[in-house]
DNA sequence: ATTTTGTTGTGCAAACTTTCACATGTCATT
DNA sequence: AATGACATGTGAAAGTTTGCACAACAAAAT
């Protein structure tokens, strides 16, 4: 059987499939061409049997007795998540945040363009940060239509966030990983994901107590 | 009753908790007094029920018939997070993305203080990046011990990431926020929360198909 | 006073997720 | 050829998490 996608597979499967992909990516690094279930969940924490359950969703990637072949395997998980493909990616905001994520340089061989850079300050605009050029936001609504942009990263002051992201929307896009530290109120066919830093420092302090 | 803290408490409650604070800081700043957990749910896309369950697992914070006191419940959770109190973090890489994170000034209301700036580039060892010195990864061991920090934030390459986890672990640091795109080897009594865009972007590209 | 509306905290049921355990299959070695 | 070591894929069991529904209570309106 070759990628099956019918009958709803759980969000929380496919929230894993990067993290495989992810391990493959580190295997096929070190010149690896074979692995199996065990090896994969030692990596990252997680039973062996999830892995082959999760897997099993899209039908068979493995062979009994041998393993999983990293490259097909990477790339059958690769067509699931749709990363096959190189998706043009808009970031709001071109301050150190922005700035930083433009520079970073590991989006493009996990499918992803930064694209578009926007700024409301228009000192700003027209100059060069990284390789990119910064957009002004009274044309994010022009250049997100015309070239069908559909994912969006926020990296604005919050209390600007959820006015942007109505615009984000109007205009088509999809799917917003957003950095700023609100929620966002979104229609039920936008998927939005959150980056807090002090969330997950705020997780990890309730367990940093010396007693019991 | 008033913070029960005893007999295990699920960690994907405790990891739910720091958005309650997150939208609980919003309604005080929009000058709220009182909350209710329909309103709290409607907020943070959470059903109502899930957020008195969470809450209750600590006591009695709400009053029958009236809701939340939202000054109440922000320091009673603060308090069982352990974040009514100012965390120092150390900070590994002083790169575009240690330097952002620097910039940020989001953490200290929030319970956390970035207190060094650590890299290995000698020629940055001593500059000031926004209001901190960059220190010499070679002081690493002595400062952190010094000064008993227990939190860090890994903004380094996935390559140096494993060894320089294993420097701070052996100095005593408890809680890692890694930012580098690889799955962290550690002891048990260390937590280790991932901050990788890519893993998000990708999260969502499933379900970005046209199809069904 | 009584009624109405609105709220929390919780026992229980339902839904979801993970793990177990094993039939089935592969391959290297004897 | 037969054996042993090691994998996957999966049905069933176990464990975890969420949602329902209601008693208990509060406060405002009648």
């Amino acid at each position: 059987m070759s990628l099956k996608l019918s009958n709803q597979i759980p969000d929380i499967v496919i929230g894993r499939l990067p993290l495989y992909l992810r391990a493959l990516a580190r295997l096929t690094q070190e010149g690896r061409d074979v692995t199996s279930s065990h090896e994969l969940g030692r990596r990252l924490g997680i039973s062996s049997a999830q892995i082959r359950k999760d897997l099993s969703h899209f039908g068979g990637f493995g062979k009994q007795g041998t393993g999983y072949q990293i490259e097909f395997l990477t790339d059958k998980l690769k067509q699931v998540l749709q990363v096959n493909r190189e998706w043009k990616v808009a970031v709001i905001g071109a301050g150190n945040l922005g700035s930083a994520i433009s520079h970073y340089g590991g989006f493009t061989e996990r499918g992803f363009r930064i694209s578009w850079l926007f700024d409301t300050d228009e000192s700003k605009v027209g100059t060069q940060i990284g390789e990119f050029q910064v957009f002004s936001m009274h044309d994010l609504e022009e250049i997100i239509t015309e070239n069908k942009c559909q994912i969006a990263m926020i990296a604005i002051p919050a209390e600007y966030a959820q006015d942007v992201t109505n615009r984000l929307i109007e205009v088509g896009v999809r799917s917003i990983l957003n950095y700023a530290p609100i929620n966002l109120d979104v229609p039920e066919d936008v998927m939005v994901q959150y980056i807090d830093p002090v969330v997950h420092l705020q997780h990890m302090t309730y367990y940093l107590r010396d007693d019991e």
